[in-house]
DNA sequence: CATTCCTATGTTAGCCTTAACAATATGGGG
DNA sequence: CCCCATATTGTTAAGGCTAACATAGGAATG
């Protein structure tokens, strides 16, 4: 903070009040036993110097910042964006801060120095949202053992406190959405492999198949951008290997998915259906609305923070919560109708895509 | 945090290197003479017992706490999200850490709120990111006078600090690309009128438009949604009056109202243009991709960050920064055709809606 | 009326760092 | 060998707040 006409103090308010400094504390601190008179007194000061408490002294005397850390890669997108949403209004509602710090990349070290940052700071606790491996975060609880951590994005059977939504479930349910509409050639765009999340949901659609004796038919990695999910499906047409279906890692990258099936004449969910996961606020709205696994990542965030907080009231036994997701169906998918593709959509295509050529060419570029 | 078995403190460091606490202070602030043997005898202790400095005692001292605050309404939307990303990257480059601080809400009230709690934290300076009149920002900033601010969502004649894009010029580039492509009857989706800057694009729309004697037909507020899009576009259409394009407050509810048309066998851009407003990451692949306004929020938020820096250093004249938005030509714009729409594509509709339909009736709701 | 027990308030000592100043050592010039 | 400049290290006093303990009045009790 830079000096203006200087902050009024503990010691300022104590010294108009003609009071102690302790009087003052107990006043605005509302703990204690002060009496009617001098309580108003003391107001009344605080009033007139406008006080405002100094939280890095009252931290450092207290030992106890209250404030929490949110560690997390990043925040622009989806799920970091809603979580920050949820836990920053859980803390704001118990009276803590909360400081950002955004880790740069994937592994142990980044998610490290991004943490040991956020010591520096004396959080109480941090929240950790970055893909660890069970071993790489039972190794960051273990070198910040000082400081409770509850994490958001690590396999659930990791051994350390963690709020989780249950990814492998998830997919599972998607996959067996799918196999209950009788698809059999089924294919995925899938996000980083190093989000474990994506781990896990990548084995809950194998497995689902696996029981059917079934396998993906193809798969193709993005980085859950639009951009991603198009080039993905892209490369799934191009590679001329046949499917009915495709699970998608999320609801941004579907958006792709859905442009690139669209402009090869493919009708969504006539000849391929497509499901996503997340559930975002224009999944209803896409043409056609898509079918996706439902993920409250607000509420999580609550529920990681309101764990984070037990954790900090009494020490528990570490614990895992799981959420399980619920499958949202919509108009993205239904039963495979293989090789009856209407004649008259192709039609339709081109005649659009002249249109909106028309509409392009008219003006320049970006 | 929590006790463990205590956090070392610059005192067991001197104590275990044999100096004295202000050499270790030296060492690990890298500043000041010290030998290169003793160097290396605290760093040495400082591996051992594991050292973080204490950012909280730190600022004390200091009168400086290296942390700046971010006031933000609705960090979950897509404008705070990409800002907190960009400001979030600029503030950890320059050692700065940064607090968040969800305004609940509009008004002075709020921000104020907002604010206070991150004054009380000893932040260096705020960035505000609240709609706020310039009467109310001018009052923010003479609350806070000992807090230098700038803001992102005040009337750019505000008195104030701030870094802006400026709205009303991105308005009306949209509204100019229309009237270019030949529309006269066009309608809008804006969002909250109580959002600053979309008072800016309404100014915008509006007095490109009465440039050419024309006016808006027909308006509707949205809340920045999806789904709200999709409902003012359903109200606009029961409206019943005629109109071939429509400006959108956000691409978000422009997908909401790119549904809306479809449904109603509307040919976008065909029947109706419309346009958007950011280009988000998903418009580009919209069917039909959206035209848009591109708003680089991740650069607005390091300019921001950089501005309140500047002020940190050394007192400049208030001043405000507008960055200029472009347009992005895409399909979702087109010449406009009043009265030709093609027959078969309301059958198209009507088919496609029996197909999801019947994909829908397998499964039970959610 | 002395004693006990609250209630209301004050005092003192830290929390961990840094700024400012003090002190000691080192080395070269005269 | 003394003196001064420089390099290196140490000491002391904050910074704003709270915990813990100390003290002074009353009211209640016997």
């Amino acid at each position: 903070m830079k000096t203006g006409e200087k902050t009024a103090t503990l010691a300022d308010v104590a010294h108009l009040a003609g009071v102690s400094q302790q009087t003052v504390s107990r006043v605005v601190n509302t703990q204690g036993q002060v009496s009617a008179r001098t309580r108003a007194r003391v107001m009344d000061a605080v009033g007139q110097l406008n006080y405002v408490p100094n939280r890095l002294a009252q931290g450092l005397a207290r030992q106890r910042s209250q404030s929490i850390g949110f560690a997390t890669n990043d925040i622009s997108l989806h799920a970091p964006s809603q979580l920050t949403s949820g836990i920053e209004r859980a803390a704001r509602e118990s009276g803590f801060s909360l400081i950002v710090s955004i880790v740069p990349g994937y592994g142990l070290a980044s998610v490290t120095q991004a943490v040991r940052a956020l010591k520096e700071r004396q959080v109480d606790g941090v929240l950790i949202n970055a893909s660890l491996s069970s071993k790489d975060a039972a190794e960051v609880s273990r070198r910040f053992a000082d400081v409770p951590s509850v994490f958001l994005d690590v396999p659930p059977d990791s051994p350390v406190n963690a709020a989780l939504l249950d990814q492998y479930h998830g997919a599972a349910l998607a996959a067996r959405h799918l196999l209950e509409l009788g698809h059999t050639r089924i294919a995925c765009v899938h996000g980083p492999q190093n989000a474990v999340a994506e781990h896990s949901r990548l084995q809950g659609w194998g497995d689902v198949l696996k029981d059917r004796s079934l396998a993906l038919v193809a798969q193709q990695e993005g980085d859950w951008s639009p951009a991603s999910g198009y080039a993905a499906a892209v490369a799934l047409l191009a590679s001329g290997i046949p499917f009915t279906a495709v699970l998608v890692g999320n609801d941004q990258m579907a958006v792709g998915v859905l442009r690139a099936l669209w402009e090869r004449g493919l009708n969504v969910p006539g000849d391929v259906s497509v499901i996503g996961y997340d559930d975002t606020a224009e999944s209803a709205l896409l043409i056609p609305p898509l079918t996706t696994i439902r993920q409250d990542f607000p509420t999580l965030g609550q529920k990681a923070f309101h764990h984070l907080k037990a954790l900090l009231d009494g020490p528990e036994p570490t614990r895992v919560t799981l959420t399980r997701p619920g499958l949202v169906v919509r108009a993205s998918t239904a039963r495979p109708r293989l090789g009856q593709r209407l004649q008259w959509q192709e039609a339709l295509q081109v005649v659009q895509q002249h249109l909106w050529n028309r509409g392009t060419e008219e003006q320049g570029g970006e």
